[in-house]
DNA sequence: TTAAAGTATACTAAAAAAGTGTACTTTAAT
DNA sequence: ATTAAAGTACACTTTTTTAGTATACTTTAA
C-alpha cells in the first residue's frame, strides 16, 4: 500500500520543474544533485514524465526538461501515474480475472474497495503541484 | 499501491467466519478448501489473527477458529493492519527518518500525503463486515 | 491413548522494485 | 564541418518484498 521510490522521487522532479515555472529548462545533472537521486535513474524518470508529456525533453548542447503545462494543472495523481500505473488498491480492481474464485463481479468486498479506490483517487487528483510549492 | 494477497486472503477469511457468526468454530481445512487458498498458507494467515485478537483459536480434536467479535464490530482497515502493517503510502509516512533529503517535518509533499492517507484509513475503517455479507 | 487439530520458526521461490551499463542520436556553439 | 554536451533506447543486475513451504512440535476431545 505504498507508491513506489521512484514515484517519490518523480514527484520531486515535477516540484523541482514547478518551482521553475512552465517552459523554464533545467538539464538532468542538475535535477539529480539538487534532488539527491543517482544520474541514471534520474533520466530513467524524466524519459518516462516527457513519454507521457507532463514535460518536454530538449535535446543536444543546452538541453534539459522543462514543464508543459503550468503547476497548477499538474497532480499528485498524474505523475504516479505516469510511474506506477493506474491506481488498483487489490490485483481484482486491475484486472477482473485476477480473482481466484473468478467472482469479481459479484463481490461486495470488489465493490468496496473500488468505492474506497475512487475516492482515494480523487484526493490524490486535489493536490496540485502550485499548492506544494515551498513560499 | 496494492493491499497484498495475503491481506486479501485474510479478508475472506474473516469473511467466511463472519458468515457463521460470532464464537462459530470452523477448521483450517475448510476455510481452506472454500476459500481456494492453500492449507499453509492459510494457517500462517489464521495464526496472525488469533495473535491480534481478531479471532479465536481452539486447539485439539474438533479446534478451529472463531470471530471474537461481531460483524459489525470489524472493519476492512483492522484486516488488513494486521496482515500488511499499519497504513503508509509513503516510506516517509511510516519513518520520517526515510526521507533521502532529511526534510519529512517541512515537507508540503509529506504533509499531502499524510492527509490523504488519513482519508483513505477512515474509509476502509468505514467498512465493516457486517455490510460484506452476501444476503 | 490416539489422532485430529493448532503452534512455532525457519526456510525457499517467485515477483517486483530499484538501480546500472553500453552504445547510441541530436544539436548549439565554434 | 566538428565537437562536446546533452538526451535516448533498451537490456541487464541486484536488492527487497511477497508468497508459499517444510519440519518438528503441543494441545485436547473422543
Amino acid at each position: 500500500m505504498k507508491i513506489t521510490q521512484e514515484a517519490d522521487y518523480a514527484i520531486r522532479i515535477i516540484l523541482h520543474l514547478s518551482a521553475l515555472g512552465k517552459g523554464h529548462i533545467v538539464d538532468a545533472a542538475t535535477i539529480s544533485e539538487k534532488q539527491g537521486v543517482t544520474l541514471r535513474f534520474t533520466l530513467k524518470i524524466l524519459r518516462k514524465l516527457s513519454k507521457e508529456n507532463l514535460i518536454q525533453s530538449h535535446r543536444g548542447v543546452n538541453g534539459g526538461y522543462s514543464l508543459v503545462k503550468n503547476p497548477d494543472e499538474i497532480s499528485l495523481k498524474d505523475v504516479i501515474e505516469v510511474i506506477d500505473g493506474d491506481f488498483a488498491i487489490n490485483k481484482c480492481l486491475k484486472d477482473k480475472n485476477a480473482c481466484n474464485l473468478g467472482r469479481a463481479a459479484t463481490c461486495n468486498v470488489h465493490a468496496a474497495l473500488r468505492d474506497i479506490q475512487n475516492i482515494m483517487i480523487k484526493e490524490f487528483d486535489k493536490i496540485k503541484f502550485s499548492q506544494l510549492l515551498n513560499k
